[in-house]
DNA sequence: TGACAATCATTGCCTAAGCAATTAATATTC
DNA sequence: GAATATTAATTGCTTAGGCAATGATTGTCA
């Protein structure tokens, strides 16, 4: 069915494989060193690196509800159920159920979690501007349109592979 | 003491701050789909996608102890123990107190373990180049240059950090 | 040699994410 | 309108990582 790979498109070759050469590689151990530059700026607001992000879609309000939050985060039910608790027990959000539908739960940032919610631009700013010293506009632009170019290719594997193996038949 | 950064650093403000357009957001959504496909293809051998980078470490000889192996993961001490449990749960590793120093724990690869790791690099080349489809060789050389670069700039910044906190004073 | 320091592995406690099952409420469809 | 499907939130189970304390050993140094 495929046909085989031009020899242009082989980066890499199981022989010689090196991880720490590898791009992925790089990518990861950027992402470290980022989370934890803005863990350590984030630490007197009190919010973890893993909560920055939910706290910030609450802030511009991308999501209202749990449910929303959880899709807004590519994050699942459950670990957003226990997410809020942690939040709610730092006095950073707090839970309501719907009147109009009693299924959801509506979220709303206390006086604390706004306060800590404003802060993160100019934190993610800062950090991501302090790793991309020494870089021009141009090489810039570059990074960024290669990164979404791979983002578009995994976005294509992944169709490719829900059509190999097609939605489960219904019962 | 720092001068203020000039403005051809601030490839970031806070003002107008939108994470999904960031370099940041753009190659954790990339890790993401990385992992997933890794993990899709690592599922025959039982390996999980966090355990596929110490087993290679064995594999490769690049540790031989379970403190080799935490530092050369750069993993903690305690996640190293018992990820070491799952393994050889699975009957990928075994355990062996060493008899020259009784505080160290030999780790050895069974027969399982090395098939299953002898499969790793053909499968870290063959997602990552899936991943970069499209680019040429010079495109390729251009993003991990970047990539370096950043990486260096990330450690430049660590050893900041260090200078302004020195190390603890002994007592 | 004998006190002190350093190293190694382990364990307990915490945050964190995924999957599956459950319950409640709302939508859909016949 | 009643049976069925869908959606929302929660909870239990698992993997996973970090930090801190512990116990056992080995190294150092006075």
């Amino acid at each position: 069915m495929n046909k085989s790979a031009p020899e242009s498109h082989q980066f890499y070759r199981a022989e010689n494989y090196r991880p720490e050469e590898s791009v992925g590689y790089l990518m990861r151990t950027i992402l470290n060193h980022v989370s934890q530059a803005i863990e350590a700026q984030l630490a007197p607001t009190g919010l973890t690196s893993a909560q920055w992000i939910p706290m910030f879609k609450l802030y511009t309000g991308h999501a209202s509800t749990a449910a929303e939050l959880a899709r807004a985060c590519s994050l699942d039910a459950g670990a957003t159920t226990r997410m809020l608790d942690r939040m709610e027990a730092k006095g950073l959000c707090e839970r309501k159920r719907s009147e109009a539908d009693r299924r959801v739960v509506q979220l709303a940032l206390t006086d604390a979690g706004n306060d800590a919610a404003a802060g993160i631009p100019a934190i993610l700013s800062s950090v991501q501007n302090a790793y991309l010293a020494g870089f021009s506009q141009e090489e810039f632009a570059t990074l960024k349109s290669m990164l979404r170019r791979i983002v578009d290719n995994a976005q294509a594997l992944n169709n490719e592979a829900s059509l190999t193996e097609p939605s489960e038949p219904k019962p």
